[in-house]
DNA sequence: GTGAAAGCGCTAACAT
DNA sequence: ATGTTAGCGCTTTCAC
C-alpha cells in the first residue's frame, strides 16, 4: 500500500455539494435522534454522498457551538490498586456504545492538580466520574459549579449534593463481623486505609458496630490504618499478627490491602490462614479468588454500579443530571480465608 | 456555600475588554512559546486581565483551527492485565505534565471497533498510542493515513513503518534459557499467548534459540499456547504439570500467565516451585514480586519505554513524528520461582 | 507590535 | 421541508 498523503477530511460542504443540498441539510442529516425536521429521501442522498466522501461530522466544530462534546472525564486514583483498572474497563466500554469516549485524567502527586483539572474541564465534557478519594470534595464542587454533571463512584462526601453510587459499606463491614463471630472469633483487628475516605469509615464502622452489639469488649478489637496499597497491607499485616494477643479475625477494608496483610502473615510470619488468623477484604477484586488467596470479600456489583453512575449523568436526556444517592448491596463471598460457618453459605469455587 | 448558577466562561473578547486590547493581542498572549510577536507588558496586562476572569483558552475553539487537539489517543489492550494499568497510569502522568490528557479507547468485544476509532481520531488526537494487540495493524494504517503520529506500544508489526517501543524480547526469552540451563533444567515448556502477538513470539523465539544453540532437542522442550490472562495460564500450567514427561522449567511470556501457572501448580497439582518445576515470567509487574508469587521475570524499563514512546510523537515539535525503533534492553531479577545459579547475579529482595 | 478581519466546521435560529 | 444566516471562541493572515 503506498504512503498516501495525509489526506483532508471531507466536510459538510463537500458533502452538500455532491448531495446538491444545503450544508445544514448535511448537518440536519447526521443530527442524532432525527429530531430536526428532514425528509428521509433527502436525508439518503445526503448520507449516500457521505458514504462516498467518508465523511463525519467534526466533533470538535460541533461541539464548539452546541457547548457539549462527546467526551465524559474519569478522575482516577490509584492504578496499582487494580480496581480501577477494572472499573476503567467497564466505565470505557459501556461509554464507547454510548458513543462517548473517556478522558482520563490522574491525580497528579505534586500540587498542580488544579490546572489540570480546569483543563479536562475545558474540553466541555459532559459529565465527570470522580472514583479518586484525593481532592474530590474541591474537585466536584468545581464541576458542579459549572454545571458539568457529577458522578462520586464509590465515595460519598455528605456535605455535598452530588450524585453518589456506591455499595453498602457499612453492612458490608457488618455482614464480616457476623460471619467472624459465627466462626467462634474472639479477637479482631481491623485495618482501616485513608481516614478521609468515606468508604473505609463505613466499612470500619459497620464491622464495630455488629462487634460492639455482639457484646465484644472494645479491648478485643485492635484498629490500624495504613495506606491503601499492598505494601501498606503487608507491613501492617505484620505488625498485627506479632502483637500480643495476636487477633484471630482480621477485616481488612479493601482487598488489596487484605492481600498485602496475608502475605505478611503467611509468608512472613509462617502463620495459617484462617486456622490462626482468618481474613476478609472488602471489593472482590479478580486477584482476590486466586488460588494463592482465596480471600473471603465482599463483592460489590461493579457492572450495576457503572451503569448506575452513567445513567444518573443523563448524558442523552435534556433534563439536569439526578443528584441521587444509590447505594447497592454487597455480597460475601466466603473463600478459603475466611469460612462460612454452615454449609448453606454462599461460597465461591472458582479457581 | 450557596448552589451559584452555571458560570459561563470568560472569553478572550471579555479579557480583551477589560485589559484594554485586541482579541487577537489576547490570543497571542496566550500562545504557546511566547512566539508570536507580543510585546511584554502587554502579554503582562493580559495575563492578569486573565487571571481575574479566570480565564483559559477554549482548547475547542483552539483545536478547531489548528487542526490539533491537546489530546493523545491511548489504545488499550485487556485491563485485566495489570501491565497495561500502570501503562495508562504512567502515560496519562507523563502527558499531563506536558498539557496533554489521554483519551482512551478500549477495543470492543463487538465488531464496532471501526466506528469508535473514527470517532476518537476525528477529535483531532495529537498522538495515537497502541497498546492493543487486535486490530492493531489496520488501527496504525488509519492513523498513519491521516497524518496522525502512531507508536506502538510493545508491539512490533515489521510490514508496518510506524514508529515503535519495544524491549528486547529476543534477549529476555534467551536470558531464561541461559538461566534454566545453568540452574541443571533438561525439559523445559513453553507457553505463549496470542500467536499474532510479536512479542509473544520474540520471546519464545529467544528461548527456543538459545536451548536449541546448547543442544536440547527439540522433544525435551514442551510448547502450549493460551490466552494471556491469569485464568489461560492456570489451566495450561495444570495441563503442563500433569504431562507424562513433566518439564522441570517452564517460561511463560507473560508474568500474568505465569502467576495463573503458578496457582495451577501449587495449588491444584500440589508441586513445589522451583523445586519440582521453576517458573519464569516477562515483564515484572507489581505483582510479580509479592510474597505469593516471588516470581523470576524480565523487568521491562517501563518509565524509559513511556518517555520513548511519548518523545517519538513529537509533540511539541514542528516536525513529524519520527519513524523511530526503540528496543529497549531488559532485565533478569531473579526472585524465588527460579534461582539464580550463582550467588553473584542479580536478585531482589523486595517484599 | 498591534488591530481588523477572515475563517476553522459545525449547529441553530430564522426565513421561505 | 429546505436554504440562509449568524455565530461558537479561537488562530492567523494581513494591514498599519
Amino acid at each position: 500500500m503506498p504512503r498516501s498523503r495525509p489526506q483532508k477530511r471531507a466536510t459538510s460542504h463537500d458533502v452538500a455539494a455532491l448531495a446538491g443540498v444545503s450544508q445544514s441539510a448535511v448537518s440536519r442529516a447526521f443530527s442524532p435522534g432525527g429530531h430536526p425536521l428532514i425528509a428521509e429521501p433527502t436525508r439518503q442522498r445526503v448520507l449516500a454522498a457521505a458514504r462516498e466522501l467518508s465523511y463525519s461530522p467534526n466533533p470538535i466544530a460541533r461541539s464548539l457551538n452546541t457547548g457539549r462534546s462527546a467526551i465524559v472525564a474519569l478522575i482516577l486514583g490509584d492504578l496499582a490498586n487494580p480496581f480501577y483498572g477494572q472499573v476503567l474497563q467497564r466505565f470505557s466500554d459501556v461509554l464507547q456504545g454510548m458513543g462517548r469516549q473517556l478522558l482520563v485524567f490522574t491525580v497528579p502527586a505534586r500540587a498542580d492538580a488544579d490546572e489540570a483539572l480546569r483543563r479536562v474541564l475545558s474540553f466541555q465534557v459532559e459529565g465527570v466520574i470522580i472514583t479518586a478519594a484525593q481532592l474530590s470534595t474541591s474537585m466536584a464542587r468545581t464541576c458542579m459549579d459549572r454545571g458539568i454533571p457529577v458522578v462520586m463512584f464509590n465515595r460519598y462526601i455528605p456535605s455535598l449534593d452530588a450524585a453518589c453510587v456506591r455499595c453498602d459499606n457499612h453492612a458490608g463491614g457488618g455482614a464480616v463481623a457476623r460471619a467472624m463471630l459465627a466462626a467462634g472469633i474472639d479477637r479482631f483487628a481491623l485495618l482501616t486505609g485513608d481516614a478521609q475516605a468515606t468508604a473505609s469509615n463505613e466499612r470500619a464502622g459497620g464491622f464495630k458496630d455488629v462487634l460492639r452489639a455482639a457484646g465484644v469488649s472494645p479491648g478485643a478489637i485492635i484498629e490500624r490504618a495504613c495506606p491503601t496499597t499492598y505494601e501498606g497491607g503487608f507491613v501492617a499485616g505484620r505488625a498485627l499478627g506479632r502483637s500480643r494477643r495476636r487477633p484471630r479475625g482480621l477485616f481488612c477494608v479493601t482487598d488489596i490491602t487484605a492481600m498485602g496483610a496475608m502475605d505478611a502473615i503467611r509468608f512472613d510470619l509462617g502463620l495459617r490462614i484462617p486456622e490462626d488468623i482468618a481474613v476478609a477484604g472488602f471489593g472482590d477484586v479478580l486477584e482476590s479468588a486466586r488460588a494463592s488467596y482465596r480471600l473471603t470479600t465482599l463483592r460489590q456489583p461493579m457492572e450495576a454500579m457503572v451503569l448506575h453512575a452513567v445513567r444518573l449523568l443523563s448524558l442523552d436526556e435534556r433534563t439536569p443530571s439526578v443528584r441521587e444517592q444509590v447505594v447497592l448491596p454487597v455480597d460475601l463471598i466466603f473463600r478459603e480465608s475466611l469460612v462460612a460457618p454452615v454449609a448453606s453459605m454462599r461460597t465461591d469455587q472458582a479457581g
